[in-house]
DNA sequence: AACGAGGACAACCGCAGTCTT
DNA sequence: GAAGACTGCGGTTGTCCTCGT
């Protein structure tokens, strides 16, 4: 773990605090990850897009399964490794829970050495069986594909909202991931309107712009039940906005507003 | 008890692919 | 079609932990 810092942006890089994960954690579970450009900013956390996106994807997220891996597990990694080589990201697809990043640790703590050593066993042993070249092709191209369906599917639970709804489908943890899928929120609708009555003065254009656009792509229906679960109290629960970085530096826009839950319910 | 080596894993960085303008 | 922005992936690094000496 890396001791916590502030870069010469602003931006905190490091070791991620109980707090900063609660306030990703929230933010995500009740609106998604619809930019994680943006997401930082609404969240209150002084993080770059792809930091939070990197905690989120292999620490926070639901259903994520640390340490103790399996005998079959092992051996499922070992297999997909020698079949697609080191595409973390398609092998972790077949492994519910796992994450690209903790299988790649995985590898290179345990298998790779065992691998190594079997290796050196074979050689020594018995004639290696070399791969069949026609076969390590078609292989590869189907690693290749598997990568892209992989992405398709969110096997992993991934909750990109653009493509959820038609992702989810067939992926294991579909269900799941499901209760947490969101499209653009009655939340950021109301960003909007808040920005448009401030002249969004402290509010970059392009932000702006892009936060708006997405709205617009994708508002369809998000009025009807755009939470599950989670409406009841989310509709009547103020959304404060953190305030405590930066503030008084002028370095965050969330100093001019405080907070933001009187807009909320627009 | 002190120390060093290696293990474990979270986090960063750079790049490539995809999407948007 | 070009350029820029965004996202995701894989490689690498930094730091804490554990264990053996």
């Amino acid at each position: 773990m890396r001791a916590p810092y502030i870069d010469k942006n602003g931006l905190k890089k490091g070791a991620w605090s109980e707090e900063e994960d609660k306030k990703l954690r929230d933010y995500i579970l009740r609106y998604g990850h619809w930019n994680w450009k943006l997401l930082p900013k609404f969240a209150g956390l002084k993080r770059c897009g792809k930091s939070c996106r990197l905690r989120w994807m292999n620490y926070l997220r639901p259903g994520i399964k640390r340490g103790n891996y399996t005998k079959q597990e092992e051996e499922l990694i070992a297999k997909l490794h020698d079949e697609l080589g080191n595409k973390w990201s398609a092998i972790a697809a077949k492994l519910p829970g796992r994450t690209d990043n903790g299988i790649k640790n995985f590898w290179h703590t345990h298998l790779k050495k065992r691998n190594k050593t079997n290796a050196a066993n074979s050689t020594q042993n018995s004639p290696r069986i070399t791969y069949n070249c026609k076969n390590s092709q078609e292989a590869l191209a189907g690693a290749d594909l598997n990568c892209k369906n992989s992405q398709e599917a969110l096997a992993s639970s991934d909750l990109n909202c653009k493509n959820s709804q038609e992702a989810l489908a067939g992926a294991d943890l579909a269900s799941e991931a499901q209760k947490f899928s969101r499209k653009p929120t009655t939340f950021q609708v109301s960003a909007v309107h808040i920005l448009e009555s401030l002249g969004s003065s402290s509010w970059d254009s392009k932000d702006f712009k892009l936060l708006q656009d997405r709205i617009n792509d994708e508002r369809v229906s998000t009025y009807a039940d755009p939470f599950g679960g989670f409406q009841e109290c989310f509709w009547t629960q103020p959304f404060l906005l953190d305030t405590s970085y930066g503030q008084g530096d002028g370095s965050s826009w969330f100093d001019e507003w405080g907070f933001l839950s009187g807009y909320l319910l627009i």
